[in-house]
DNA sequence: ACTCACTCGATCCGCCCAGC
DNA sequence: GCTGGGCGGATCGAGTGAGT
């Protein structure tokens, strides 16, 4: 699985017979717990049940053909609350859940992603000054941007070693660490072993992404 | 301004394997 | 069985700099 572009899109005017995409909060549903390309698979498949051809579904965002009335915004509410899945109505909580989904793409799903400035990063995904997003996302949440990027990459390294594929080198080097010795130490302070002890039980200690 | 994530280098430990 | 070397991994401490 590779990087997305922009997760948000939105209508204009056709140009040569195609919809163009631009800025329109109308059409676009903030979809919280998204976090894998079986939810994207389920929550598409849950808006074309209800009639409403999606043009398309990434992590967090899902974008309509129209404007959604609010009877509509009811309908898929009740469907995708099924399938454990939220919809957003206020802002920051909606940049919030966007932060989150590109550092979701970021960890485990963008092979050289981690390689980047994340600060960068995600003040070009979201267009908006590094420093406004991250005092949003720690008064939002209960932690920093820092914080929940090392918890994905500790999950992301789990993940790895539960595989069995790679060295713990080659895991940290995969994740962006500078030594093994850094990666040994951070996961110990996360999750209270070391990385070889946790491939030792091989115990399924993993978190789905959502509740991390 | 302060905290703490991170780097870097050194050292130690445990395991495996080959040679004797 | 013992020894020594190689390798992967863990730990520690000092220092730096980015993020809050």
């Amino acid at each position: 699985m590779k990087a997305k572009t922009n997760h948000t899109y939105y209508l204009c005017p056709k140009k040569n017979g195609m919809p163009d995409i631009t800025p329109n909060p109308e059409n676009t549903l903030h979809i919280k717990n998204m976090v894998c390309n079986r939810c994207i698979m389920v929550v598409k498949s849950q808006l074309e049940q209800l009639g409403l051809h999606p043009l398309s579904v990434e992590l967090g965002i899902a974008v309509l053909p129209d404007a959604v009335s609010d009877e509509t915004y009811q309908r898929v509410k009740a469907s995708l609350e099924t399938f454990g899945f939220e919809l957003i109505d206020d802002k920051k909580s909606q940049t919030v859940e966007q932060i989150k989904d590109a550092i979701i793409e970021l960890v485990h799903y963008d092979d050289n992603g981690l390689k980047t400035n994340q600060s960068d990063y995600l003040a070009s995904k979201l267009h908006r000054d590094y420093s406004a997003l991250s005092k949003l996302f720690s008064e939002t949440t209960n932690t920093t941007i820092e914080k929940y990027l090392i918890a994905q990459k500790i999950e992301r390294a789990k993940e790895l070693l539960m595989y069995g594929e790679l060295s713990l080198n080659e895991i940290a080097d995969m994740l962006n660490y500078s030594s093994v010795s850094y990666l040994s130490a951070q996961f110990k302070h996360v999750t209270g072993m070391t990385p070889s002890h946790f491939k030792k039980i091989k115990g399924n200690k993993r978190k789905p992404l959502d509740e991390i």
